[in-house]
RNA sequence: GCCGAGGUAGCUCAGCUGGUUUAGAGCGCUGGAUUCAUAACCCGGAGGUCGUGGGUUCGAGUCCCACCCUCGGCACCA
């Protein structure tokens, strides 16, 4: 579990705001990077990037808007972006910016290694030119608007342009055989199958460059080394930045790619335009590329037209109400990432945080603290082990032992919520062992029978051991309040430890005797599913 | 249009190569028990024609056909 661990979001649109969909991808790498970090137990073993992609046109028209120059414009909005991640609690390694020198500086090494090898070629670029919006159209999409314009009407004219060209066509076989090599080089399996099939259309080679033209804005990118008449296409340019931030001594280990994160929609840039990309320089591929859905508000897709996202804004007015931690638990537990789209939907959110927070992990922790502070003065007492309850047919310390291999095992797939979901399993258990052993009536008969002494001892440590493992494999997700839990029952994870470790019932990392267990601030306040939703 | 996925309890979904189930889980709902805890937790229940109609088979959510419905992908869009 040493090895180096890579992983990276999508770099954003700069001209976007931030909302649910950048914050939900970065979370759920966060959450991946975090597990990373304690697997490994070494934080420097994890590197995970995130960042802005900012040389696309209309960032010039936006900031001459603005009365800004393009680069004002992007310095204010990314850092709109770094604050939203701040107050995500998101703990990336990096933010890269594809206007920095370093990512610019690396772009034209790759490009000038592409042309060197013949990959990279000047060719004739022909489509159907919708003047009115300056873009070309392909010939399907021309062809279904009826050679018009589908914004103005007016008739779309066949033009051609030079442009550079990269040779994707040469990849496709190579490209077909890693990913049937690779069953899970693209997940989820759908997605994979979706790649597939388009793969069997052929694959044709792709403009990788934009002519530079009397229009200012058109030098907004990075020039081909070769020719200033051109610039590289923005997306081209936005690919590189996995490579080129690691691409230097001090971080080199970190390529491959452990996961590329995004959305479903830029699913194709990732799993072949960006391998075959790699191919053609010579460079490892990325172990995976994982290609998440959606998220609809209240059942209904959101859109600019209906002004229905779930911005920066809304996630902090959740967080202000019930957390940032319960926020990002709803996203990584109920969130979009198979093949279907998830449902930010406010009454969910109540059921969950309430089912899972308030009522599981937060209640459990707070009778079981309880507890050990009323019958033991809130030291854990000498000479304790594990009690298993009679006529039960497992053990807290084996249930803890499946969870933490489910948990791995999820992570196996990136499945963050199966990962974190693990944890509250063990929360249930101990709940119901607390039931069926019943300590508050053991503690009423401790006077007259003094053994019974030792067994209520026995058994508080191990609720209370049986919940200090599930806040290992809960804190992911819920850093700030484990880490509150962690800090009552003064048993925060060692620096250095592995998640194995420290997921170990009572092991090296375990509950020891003589320690303080306070009974702490209530975790997760139970929710009125009845108060509206915070603006 | 082409390619693909799916329609299972109120909701979200498990059910892989057909007979271990009398079709399951979580949440919600509802009875009961309990009091260590955040009216929390625990136990029980509620009976869903497993999209529709055929077919194959000793036996089908689980295979085949048709149909209805929903959804996703279709390359220069971050």
């Amino acid at each position: 579990m040493a090895s180096p661990t890579y992983i990276t979001t999508p770099i954003y649109y700069v001209n976007d705001r931030p909302h649910i969909g950048h914050c939900y991808t970065t979370g759920l790498a966060d959450c991946l990077a975090r597990f990373s970090r304690l697997a490994s137990g070494d934080p420097s073993q994890t590197y995970f990037l995130t960042g802005t992609d900012e040389h696309a046109d209309k960032v010039v028209t936006s900031a001459a808007a603005h009365g800004m120059t393009p680069l004002q414009w992007a310095d204010r909005n990314a850092a709109a972006f770094e604050e939203a991640f701040r107050a995500c609690n998101y703990t990336h390694d990096d933010f890269v910016r594809t206007t920095q020198d370093r990512h610019k500086t690396k772009v034209i090494e790759y490009i000038n290694a592409l042309l060197a090898s013949g990959d990279v070629y000047l060719g004739e670029y022909t489509g159907w030119w919708d003047a009115s919006q300056e873009e070309y159209l392909t010939e399907t999409m021309a062809k279904e608007a009826g050679f018009i314009s589908p914004v103005t009407g007016k008739p779309l004219v066949k033009r051609s342009e030079k442009n550079y060209f990269f040779r994707l066509s040469k990849y496709q076989a190579r490209l077909k055989a890693h990913i049937d090599a690779h069953p899970t080089f693209i997940l989820p399996e759908a997605r994979r199958n979706e790649v597939l099939g388009r793969l069997r259309d052929g694959l044709e080679d792709i403009p990788v460059s934009r002519a530079v033209t009397d229009d200012p804005a058109s030098r907004w990118g990075i020039l081909m080394p070769n020719d200033p008449g051109h610039r590289i296409y923005v997306w081209i340019d936005a690919l590189f930045n996995y490579l080129s931030v690691v691409d230097r001594p001090e971080l080199s280990r970190f390529w491959p790619a452990s996961v590329h994160l995004m959305a479903k929609d830029i699913l194709w840039f990732h799993a072949v335009i960006w391998p075959c990309m790699l191919m053609a320089l010579n460079r490892p591929l990325p172990r995976r590329v994982y290609a998440h859905s959606y998220w609809v508000r209240e059942g209904v897709k959101m859109s600019k037209s209906l002004g229905n996202f779930v911005t920066i804004e809304v996630m902090q007015a959740y967080a202000a109400r019930y957390g940032m931690d319960a926020l990002r638990w709803y996203l990584l537990t109920q969130g979009p990432s198979g093949t279907t789209d998830a449902d930010f939907s406010h009454a969910r959110f109540v059921e969950v945080f309430n089912a899972d927070l308030a009522n599981g992990i937060g209640n459990c922790a707070s009778r079981v603290g309880n507890m050990i502070d009323k019958y033991f003065g809130g030291v854990l007492p000498e000479g304790v082990r594990e009690h298993v309850a009679e006529g039960s047919t497992r053990s807290l310390s084996a249930c803890c032992a499946a969870s933490a291999a489910n948990t791995m095992k999820a992570l196996d797939t990136c499945d963050a919520g199966e990962a974190l979901l693990a944890g509250i399993a063990i929360v249930r258990e101990v709940d119901q062992y607390i039931n069926l052993t019943s300590p508050f009536k053991l503690a009423k008969t401790v006077d007259a029978d003094p053994s019974a002494k030792t067994r209520l001892a026995d058994i508080l440590y191990t609720c209370a051991e049986a919940i200090r493992v599930a806040s290992v494999l809960l804190s992911p997700g819920l850093p700030t309040k484990m880490a509150q839990l962690w800090s009552a029952w003064g048993c925060a994870p060692a620096a250095g430890a592995t998640l194995e470790s420290l997921a170990s019932f009572a092991g090296v990392h375990g509950l020891r005797a003589g320690s303080r267990v306070t009974k702490g601030e209530i975790l997760f306040m139970r929710a009125d599913p009845a108060e509206p939703a915070p603006a």
